[in-house]
DNA sequence: AGGATAGCCTGCGGGC
DNA sequence: TGCCCGCAGGCTATCC
């Protein structure tokens, strides 16, 4: 579901509210939806989750408690809660939660007083300001269960599993989108260039909505094979990728059902979508009917004469 | 290598 | 009102 924008709201959003927070308590609902170092690689396939059912051991101070949440950082879609122990036999670890919120996750701030939802709360922190006043809770919510939690030791360990994706897409210039574009021995990719946008390894951030309203900006058809656009091309659709992405983030994220903040707040980015969700209807720049197919398994959508 | 397919889940809207 | 179908912002495993 959340894309870069969505997601970037959601750290921000966090980010205020559990700021230098200390992890009083801490309850997981579903054991597989927490991968731990050492479990099954990656922990996303059936197989697995399935083998991260059977009960297996883990510290609550693997999930934050007893420490103070330093740092809510981000990189593509994915979210890192960074915390510290300031005391005891572990003064000066680190801990981090990965946070993924795959199609329908939320984490959301839950001041005292406030009810939880009731349904699909997999994660729970208890919070106390430094002072030792609680203040609530943050949650961590998936009805799909798409998305999961990886705990990590360390910092170094969070740095390591992001340098397998590619550079942010916020940040995403030409130059490196063309030799990212590219293989080892310097042969264009083949693959379409929406597949290429999707491509986690390529860029992280770009998700089914933004790689749509980026091509569509750049006049190119996401069809397209990567490997045949020109350097200003490619030039063209880093500078929309940026433009779509930023300009999403500044309007609180596209909210099509499920995305909201950590404090439920909506967004209002889906109100500048030009082809996504828009199938059959007018162009807004020449007005022709907008053509829409399946396009690296994902629905896509552009204009026929916009786009080439 | 990269495309196509199936699968992981729940919930919603449309058509009947 | 209810049932069935398709579809959804992500990602993976498997097969060709």
């Amino acid at each position: 579901m959340p894309e870069l924008p969505e997601v970037e709201r959601v750290r921000r959003s966090v980010e205020a509210a559990v700021l230098g927070a200390r992890v009083e308590r801490v309850r997981l609902g579903r054991r597989d939806m927490l991968v731990m170092p050492g479990d099954p690689e990656g922990g996303w396939s059936r197989a697995s989750r399935d083998a991260l059912s059977k009960p297996k051991r883990y510290r609550a101070s693997d999930l934050l408690a007893g420490g103070t949440i330093e740092r809510v950082e981000r990189h593509g879609k994915q979210l890192a809660l960074v915390g510290e122990q300031p005391v005891g036999e572990h003064a000066g670890g680190e801990a981090v939660v990965l946070v993924h919120l795959g199609m329908t996750g939320q984490l959301r701030a839950m001041p005292n007083g406030t009810r939880s939802p009731g349904d699909h709360v997999h994660m729970t922190w208890w919070l106390r300001s430094r002072a030792g006043e609680p203040t609530g809770r943050l949650i961590f919510r998936d009805p799909r269960r798409f998305g999961g939690l990886w705990s990590l030791p360390t910092r170094a360990a969070l740095a390591e599993r992001w340098s397998e994706l590619g550079p942010d897409a916020l940040e995403i210039t030409g130059s490196v989108l063309w030799s990212r574009l590219r293989a080892r021995n310097d042969q264009p990719k083949r693959t379409s260039i929406k597949a290429a946008l999707l491509d986690q390894r390529v860029l992280a951030g770009v998700g089914n909505i933004y790689a749509d309203e980026a091509c569509f900006r750049a006049g190119i058809d996401p069809r397209r094979q990567a490997g045949s656009l020109s350097r200003a091309q490619i030039d063209r659709l880093a500078r929309e990728v940026r433009f779509v992405l930023a300009r999403a983030v500044a309007a609180g994220g596209s909210t099509l059902r499920d995305y909201v903040d950590a404090n439920g707040t909506a967004g209002e980015a889906q109100l500048l979508h030009a082809v996504y969700g828009r199938a059959g209807l007018a162009c807004v720049v020449c007005g022709r009917p907008l053509s829409s197919d399946r396009v690296a398994q994902r629905a896509t959508v552009w204009c026929p004469r916009c786009q080439s």
